[in-house]
DNA sequence: ACCTGAACACCGTTCAAGT
DNA sequence: ACCTGAACACCGTTCAAGT
């Protein structure tokens, strides 16, 4: 029973602010948003629950550090030699994919913003290209926000219910309407819904929304 | 000291799911999602928490009821002789000016997916308008989708952070952006995200959305 | 310096009991 | 039938103390 004072620090020693979102990120991957818990986070790594408090100021400062441990994760895409519109397009499909490989981060970001600078660099990026593009400041943060809004909502739409009860509930809902009341419904409800995710959709709409951006850009010059 | 059974009845009787979810709504508009907790409501409502577990399973069941009782205080405009494209639009606008007025139904709906008959009352309506202009069921399906996160979560991202201390704290990242990695944000970031709202913004974007389906509709015949 | 148990003021919900 | 206090298993966070 020699002790190994080596082998403890190695475990103890390397905590730090990023390991530390880096766990929570993994730890919302596997139980969701709503399991998260300073005390299980805590638990998760070994450490009393108070620990978290000598890194964090509080739980909303330590999701802000998930968010960006994510933005690390996969960085935005450099633009290279792309035309602002295939550009524009592969920014949103990268994070509309990130949302889905990180759902609880929809709900982080909806809870509190956008608050850390890992998490700008999208918005940068993307206003950066519309700019270049020959927009104006404000029609280029119009343009923006159209697409980040799009996107965003539909990750947010397209994630599964994690709440097994309300799923349930909203099924059992929609199977129960009044004929009478919800003709369209009732007869091709559970179609309408079922498509209701799908990749091929979101790029169509973000497609129509580039087009109606174009339509913009293109009386002042197509970088 | 007379007792006085008729007066404490009037009180305590009228109590019933739809005026427990009635103050719940009001709550929430008061105080926000976040504050409002069984036990909170209870007591504003003047009755044991447990009292609450006689009307609905759960939070959840009480929430879904929150989000019908505000569906119900706005509902669905009829479609009287309007044309798709008018009708779609003046849909999604209340659809947009209620969910501003009551902010916390966005947290609501966005936990918990739609699941009571009034909220799917719009989605009727929209689908119906749409089917009726010729489009297909999956197409009218999409067309919907589009319409509904774009406005969904325009309100989401218009809605101002309840929560002031992540507010402060977007606030400060922002403006401490290092200039060298974030020209345009540090240049014009304050411009950018004073337009992120504006109501005229939201209907720009949605008349680029319906112009979007009308396209497709048009080789169909218009209704 | 870095860590942490105990305690405080909260949650949602179950249970068993009140009228 | 309708209501409810006590209790259980949780929260986030403050405080004072440990090493």
């Amino acid at each position: 029973m020699v002790s190994q004072p080596v082998a403890a620090r190695v475990r103890k020693a390397p905590l730090s602010r990023d390991q530390i979102a880096a766990r929570a990120l993994a730890y919302l991957d596997r139980h969701g948003l709503d399991a998260l818990s300073m005390r299980r986070l805590a638990q998760d790594l070994g450490v009393g629950t108070m620990t978290l408090y000598g890194y964090f100021r509080d739980k909303g400062e330590l999701l802000d550090a998930v968010v960006d441990a994510a933005a690390t994760e996969h960085p935005v895409r450099p633009r290279g030699r792309m035309r602002w519109k295939p550009y524009l397009r592969a920014l949103m499909l990268d994070m509309h994919e990130g949302l889905l490989r990180h759902p609880a981060l929809i709900g982080i970001r909806l809870g509190s913003a956008i608050a850390t600078p890992s998490a700008f660099r999208i918005t940068e990026a993307g206003l950066q290209a519309l700019h270049d593009a020959g927009l104006t400041d404000r029609e280029a943060a119009r343009a923006f926000r159209a697409l980040f809004i799009h996107t965003f909502g539909s990750a947010a739409f397209q994630t599964p219910d994690s709440d097994e009860a309300d799923a349930r509930r909203g099924a059992a809902t929609l199977a129960a309407l009044p004929r009478d009341q919800f003709p369209v419904l009732t007869a091709r409800g559970a179609q309408v819904f079922d498509d209701w995710g799908g990749e091929s959709q979101f790029e169509r709409e973000l497609d129509l929304l580039l087009d109606g951006i174009g339509a913009r850009v293109a009386t002042k010059g197509d970088t």
